[in-house]
DNA sequence: TAAGTGATCTCT
DNA sequence: GAGATCACTTAA
């Protein structure tokens, strides 16, 4: 029977294509930033899903990292010093929602910014593509909140990542500004 | 290259 | 409460 076949499709996809779990995001951020890239950022708006390959990502580590929003321990950046794999959606510039991912062990503030995502270039305009908000903000990534990420299980060699210091973050000390904590596909 | 935009944080 | 700041984008 056809339609017995494909349910049996939709079975094994769906058994496939799973969100990627919290000890993804409890390791060093270096690593997991690495990984981030080729994996599939999924967004669910209603009953359409919409996939798209992760190209771009900086990453904001650690007490002594002033460029991250967790150097402070305030209301807003209270989320980065929670457990890995919820999200940190905050304003900036007043108009641009940022999408971040929380990573690392409690009590330790970690992100990790996807910049970019497919065709979607520059953070902004990703999550006004894929509509995230700050209505998100602290909620987990995973299916139950319509936003997580996948392993499709693309594979990414680690020569065709390119390493350099992160975008407009302005001076954030001598060791902070340059280190290549910006890590992207090389196109092609 | 400059300006728009508004929440957040720091300083009174 | 006021003022500076900000991990961006777009239009010139």
């Amino acid at each position: 029977m056809a339609s017995r076949d494909v349910s049996s499709i939709i079975l094994y996809t769906a058994a496939v294509r799973k969100a990627l779990k919290r000890e993804f995001y409890v390791r060093d951020g270096e690593i997991v930033a690495r990984e981030l890239l080729g994996k599939f950022l999924v967004r669910k708006i209603g009953t359409k899903e919409i996939a798209a390959m992760i190209t771009e990502v900086e990453l904001y580590e650690g007490f002594e990292d002033r460029a991250s929003h967790g150097f402070k321990r305030t209301k807003r950046s209270e989320v980065m010093y929670g457990p890995g794999g919820h999200w940190y959606v905050y304003l900036c510039y007043g108009m641009y929602e940022m999408l971040n991912i929380v990573i690392g062990p409690e009590d330790h503030p970690a992100a990790i910014l996807i910049r970019g995502a497919d065709t979607y270039n520059g953070p902004g305009k990703l999550t006004r593509a894929l509509r995230i908000d700050r209505t998100l903000n602290a909620m987990p990534a995973s299916k139950e909140t319509g936003l997580w990420i996948e392993d499709r299980r693309f594979a990414i060699s680690q020569k065709d990542i390119l390493r350099t210091p992160r975008i407009g973050i302005g001076d954030a000390g001598p060791k902070w500004t340059k280190r290549l904590h910006r890590f992207l596909l090389q196109q092609n």
